[in-house]
DNA sequence: GCACAAACTAGAATATTATTCTAGTACTCA
DNA sequence: TGAGTACTAGAATAATATTCTAGTTTGTGC
């Protein structure tokens, strides 16, 4: 592995379109079944070039998973900055957190799957220890410090329910969360985008504050 | 592997053990990284023996996951059946089943963090196809069968607002395990009993019907 | 009590798979 | 253009899962 700096022009995108594959792989076989030389074969790339670039199998997943945080994390970004001027409202904000789950699920699904199936792959020991756990520690922090932020004033204000934010957190994506797991798992047939609007006012109301009705 | 029938006395106390042992190598290790020579080494079984009464490494972290949610689905029938007669409201049966959540996951967290974790073993093939994953299946139906047929005429009296069996599963149970996971991974202090009110106050909100305030 | 069958145990042998290693090739930059 | 480093390749090795063979125990019918 070399992550430390890559220089040559195409390298990154290799590296994306390999873990593409690796999706795949983990998509149709699971984590357990699928092999490396499964990986090498739909990558197109050979064994000596995948652990050059990746350092072992976790860490393959490892890094999709991270790719796929922080893939939804923008769409998150993109969705509450999107909001018009006037309606940066408690309400508005939640229900684009909502929106921002249900909308990346559904277009991802496979991604999505993986990330829920294995977010004991952020826990362990992925990443080389020193510095670059950090990084991607400081950036999830910074994620949702950007969010504690956005949402501050609201809770100041009274529009939302003064509560600690893991509560928030976990009232918001949880039922679309537990609803996604189960259809991505194919348990339920009917798609989570159906249920867009209700899973938003679900949200918006376990944590509206008692200003409004 | 012989399930069909297993007729020695203490055998099924054996197998027991072994999936204790097997968790605890889990807990430590992960999936991935616990070895079959670990669990023979934590079991005092010898590698014949596990693989005599499950198969193979995938088929003990079934069976664990299986006994796991048969625990689990237990305990949520034990706090419906001990609501005393007078109190079966709608509103008790709720939050009997967000207390059960709570409790299990905080009375067990190693196995909660297991079947966390690997929610794709149900998914995948576990059994031998034919009968065998039928029962489970039928298990797990027969369980949600029961459910829904303690909810259902709290929705036909109102009470309980009307939705798809499946979102007000997830508006039950969804934020509790968002937090529970979490919390298991170790990203939130603060532990699951600490919010078992507020939790269960959330689900009844959000599932509620209009008849009561 | 005794033979028979079947469950069960043990661990060596084998097969599969992950990972490392060595020898290169191709790019970048000076 | 030449030196250094990223990168590629695939054979060699190491780690691990799984199978196999040969027992040992235990329950059953007589």
């Amino acid at each position: 592995m070399s992550d430390t700096e890559q220089n040559r022009p195409n390298t990154q995108e290799k590296k994306r379109l390999a873990l593409q594959a690796a999706l795949g792989c983990f998509t149709q076989h699971g984590l357990a079944g699928t092999t490396i030389d499964m990986i090498r074969e739909a990558s197109g790339m050979s064994v000596g070039s995948l652990y050059h670039h990746f350092g072992n199998k976790e860490k393959i997943a490892a890094a999709l998973y991270i790719q796929g945080l922080r893939n939804f994390g923008s769409l998150v970004k993109c969705y509450l900055s999107e909001l018009p001027p006037h309606d940066k409202t408690a309400e508005s904000g939640v229900k684009a957190l909502v929106y921002a789950n249900v909308d990346w699920i559904s277009t991802e699904p496979d991604w999505a799957r993986f990330v829920f199936h294995h977010r004991s792959l952020l826990s362990q020991d992925l990443l080389p220890k020193e510095k670059k756990e950090d990084k991607v520690q400081r950036e999830l922090k910074g994620f949702s410090f950007d969010l504690v932020q956005w949402f501050t004033p609201h809770i100041v204000s009274g529009n939302l329910k003064t509560m600690p934010y893991e509560l928030f957190s976990s009232a918001i994506s949880g039922p679309t969360h537990d609803y996604a797991r189960h259809w991505l798992a194919g348990r339920y047939n009917e798609p989570l985008l159906t249920y867009r609007e209700e899973f938003a006012d679900m949200a918006w109301q376990s944590v509206k504050g008692k200003k409004q009705s």
